[in-house]
DNA sequence: CAGGTTATGTCACGCAGTGTCAAAATGGAA
DNA sequence: TTCCATTTTGACACTGCGTGACATAACCTG
């Protein structure tokens, strides 16, 4: 168990989905100790060539386990997805009617997407292992669906529109291309900063809101 | 085998996997056929109840030679993206340095995109089985990615920047983005039409030109 | 008809993901 | 302590995707 900067080692994010209340046989690991491990192993051997019985041994239990904690072998590198879904719907819902959208996104996506600083490392991994790794990238298009409804419903709420008209669709797309476009840009330029890719990016793709 | 409007059976577009030289022994099947047979029973029964072995014997194949067709049982769905991606590719390197960019990327997107209107119906199955079916969605990311490469690398030959720059990246994005939002409005609204929604997709997404 | 060529079929394997059920490990009640 | 309900784990079996190896079928040419 490595001592500092794993994920996952500070409350919330991660969704405990064993129970935690009294009684019964105690969890023999957990969600994040998994995740750790399996990052680890992924960076040190890629992600194909790591199988979940060795993610599964790694941590002491059995390949069954594994999947009683993340639906399938990818899911490992999405703990923290929830919280930042949550982060992101919250400062949105927050939004001031007279804030202009555009600062109301760039604040949402920037709250949703902060860490503690000792977890940058292990946040760049995982960017770096998700832009990489073509099984990983193919389902992170799965969680990315999430981030677009979520903005998606975001502008349609506020213009009040339907969540199925082309333009909260397409800021939906955008708010997620922008923010994958950010990520591209920081893996590829190792000294950079995410923050300022994030604004710059949601500065050139969102769209501008509609008169009236 | 469909007598009308089945996908492949134009000339163009699918690529054979299989040499068409003189000699050896005749292919019993097609990447066409496949393709045909695989989109049917996708749609009358769902893309994760198909199993691969089921579309063969639809075909009269063995199991072992729809892999010799297509890698996965995803790229079934995409037999015509290299005809597609080429489309795109070379209308966008026949655009005018006077022509505006976004005018040169909508013509490109048209052109790659444009299909006899017999396929229409074929088109419309197959974006809703993508846009509808998570395990094909997830595959369609790494489709995208190469769309994408292109159309970043159209601007930053055009504006005499770096791949990984920044501007690049985010307009390879937005055409993507836009692509995709107009997919989604056309998929949701039956009688609408392809064309009119990605101009205005890409209308809203696409980013201006920097100055100078 | 022999020989080269190309596609196919058969078999075997690793691995992801799922369902089922028995066993282990706790806390609390009798 | 003993029994019981609860919860997690482990063992097993099974389907299906994807891949490698190798023999065989079907064609064309000389």
């Amino acid at each position: 168990m490595p001592a500092n900067g794993s994920p996952g080692d500070h409350d919330g994010g991660v969704t405990d989905l064993i129970s935690s209340s009294t009684g019964g046989r105690p969890a023999a690991t957990s969600a994040a100790e998994l995740a750790s491990a399996a990052q680890r192993l992924f960076v040190a051997q890629g992600f194909q060539q790591t199988s979940i019985e060795e993610i599964a041994a790694e941590v002491g239990v059995s390949r069954r386990t594994f999947f009683r904690y993340f639906p399938t072998k990818a899911d490992v590198l999405w703990a923290e997805s929830p919280a930042e879904l949550g982060r992101l719907r919250a400062t949105l819902a927050e939004g001031d009617a007279a804030t202009p959208y555009e600062d109301i996104v760039v604040a949402a996506v920037l709250a949703a997407l902060s860490w503690a600083p000792e977890h940058e490392v292990w946040a760049r991994q995982r960017a770096a292992l998700i832009f990489s790794t073509p099984a990983v990238q193919a389902h992170a298009a799965l969680v990315f669906g999430q981030w677009r409804a979520v903005a998606t419903e975001f502008v349609a709420r506020r213009w009040n529109l339907a969540a199925s008209d082309l333009l909260p669709v397409a800021v939906g797309h955008a708010v997620l291309a922008a923010t994958l476009a950010a990520h591209e840009h920081w893996i590829a330029h190792p000294g950079s900063d995410l923050a300022a890719a994030l604004r710059e990016a949601l500065g050139l793709l969102l769209p501008a809101a509609p008169r009236g």
